[in-house]
DNA sequence: ATCTGTTTTTGAACATGTTCAAAAACAGAT
DNA sequence: ATCTGTTTTTGAACATGTTCAAAAACAGAT
C-alpha cells in the first residue's frame, strides 16, 4: 500500500502539468513521453512512476474535463423544461467544455471515454447523476417504466456524441452540433413510445449493453 | 506512378494473408507487424513497401469482410420475403462474417466504420446497394414514401447494430442475436406506420442525421 | 546479351512507449 | 545520530511501429 508523500504529490503535480502544456501545443500523439519529462524537469521513469501510460495521463485530464462539464450543466437544468431540451442542453454543454481540446487529437478523446468503463469509476456515478436530474425535473414526465433505465441511456448517447464529436472535421463543428439538434427530438420521442412493448425490449438491450460494458 | 508487378500482387497478398490469420489468433493490437512479416515469409520493410502502417492493414482487412458480407447476403434475398426478414438476413450474415474478427477491439472496428464517413468512399455505395435490393424485393414492398430514403435508414442500422456487437461481452455475443431478433420487426412495423405523422417525423430525424454524419 | 530505368526486397537504424533493477532520498523509530 | 523500511528517482534496456539507403530482381529497349 504504497503511501504517497508531499514531494511525490508535487512530482506528480508537475508532470500533469507539463503534459497539459504540451498537448495542448503540439496534439496527444505528437508529444513523447520523454518530451512531457524533460518538461517536467525528471526522468521519464519517474513520469512512469506516477502514470502508468501516456493514456492514463490524458485520462486524468479528460476527468478534469468532466467534472467541469457537470458543473456548468447542472445549472442549466430549469425544472419544468422537456426532456428534449435537457438533453440538448447537455449534450452541447459537453461540447462547449470539450472545444478548445478538439485538436489534442481523437486520440485523446478515446483516452479519456475508455477509462469510463471502470464500474466503480466515482465520475461515472457523477455524470449519471446529472442525467437522473436531467431526467427527474423534465416535463412532462417520461413514463414510469423508463425513469430508472433512462439516465444509463442518455450516457450512452452522450458517449457517442463526444465520439462522433472528436472525429468531426466540419468547420466549427457543424456536424456534430447538427446531429445533437437532430437526435434530441428522436431520443425523446422514443422514449414516449416506450410503452410499446417492442421498442421497451430494445430500451432493455441497450441497457444490458451499458451495464455490460460499464 | 509506380506500376505493380504479378509478383509484386503476390507478395502484397501473402503480407495480407498472413496478417489476417494472425490477427484471427492473437487480436490486432497483440499481433506485431514483425509477427505478420516472419508469418508471410517477408522482410519487415517489404511488409511496409506495400502498406503504409499496421492501420492500413486492418482497414484493407475491413474492406474485404464488407465485400464478403456483401456477397453471402445478396443472394439470400429471396424475392418475395417481408422486409423483417431481409433486415433480419442481412444483420445476422454481418455477424457471422465479423465473428472470428470480435476480438480485434474497439480500434479496429472503429477504423471500419469511421472509413465509411467518406461520401465518397465506393464501399458506401455497395453498403447501399444491398440494401436498396432488400427493400425494392421485399413483399408488401414498403409504403412508397419510404423506400427512397429506407436504405440509407438501415445502412444506419446495420452501423448501430455492429457498434453494439464491437463492444457485446456476452458469451457467444447472444445479446447482440437478441438485439436483431428484437430489433427487426420493430423496425419493419415503423416502416409500416410511417404514416402515422409521428412515426414519419421519427424517421425524418433519422434521415437528417444520416445525411448530416455522412 | 547488354543496357537502362523501375519495382521489389532487405537489413539496419530510428522513434517512442514501457519496464526494471539499482541507487538515492526520505520518514520514522531507537 | 543511526538504523530500517518505504518512497522516489534514475538510467539503461526492451518492444514494437516506422523509415531509409542500398542491393537485388526485373522488364523492356537496343
Amino acid at each position: 500500500m504504497a503511501m504517497q508523500t508531499a514531494k511525490g504529490a508535487g512530482t506528480r503535480q508537475s508532470v500533469l502539468n507539463a503534459s497539459l502544456r504540451l498537448f495542448a501545443k503540439d496534439g496527444f500523439q505528437k508529444t513523447t513521453m520523454r518530451a512531457i519529462a524533460a518538461e517536467s524537469g525528471h526522468s521519464l521513469g519517474n513520469a512512469y512512476y506516477y502514470f502508468g501510460s501516456k493514456e492514463e495521463l490524458a485520462g486524468e485530464l479528460y476527468r478534469n474535463l468532466r467534472q467541469e462539464h457537470r458543473t456548468r450543466a447542472w445549472p442549466k437544468l430549469a425544472a419544468g423544461n422537456n426532456l428534449e431540451t435537457h438533453i440538448r442542453t447537455i449534450l452541447n454543454t459537453v461540447l462547449d467544455v470539450l472545444e478548445p481540446f478538439h485538436d489534442f487529437g481523437p486520440a485523446f478523446i478515446r483516452a479519456g471515454l475508455t477509462g469510463t468503463e471502470d464500474p466503480q469509476d466515482p465520475d461515472r456515478g457523477r455524470d449519471l447523476a446529472l442525467w437522473r436530474q436531467a431526467v427527474e425535473t423534465a416535463r412532462p414526465q417520461p413514463p414510469l417504466s423508463m425513469r430508472q433505465d433512462l439516465p444509463e441511456l442518455l450516457w450512452l448517447l452522450e458517449r457517442g456524441v463526444v465520439l462522433f464529436w472528436a472525429h468531426d472535421p466540419s468547420p466549427g463543428h457543424r456536424r456534430s452540433r447538427r446531429l445533437i439538434t437532430n437526435a434530441s427530438p428522436v431520443v425523446a420521442r422514443l422514449v414516449v413510445l416506450s410503452r410499446l412493448p417492442v421498442v421497451r425490449t430494445i430500451f432493455d438491450d441497450l441497457i444490458g449493453l451499458v451495464r455490460a460494458t460499464a
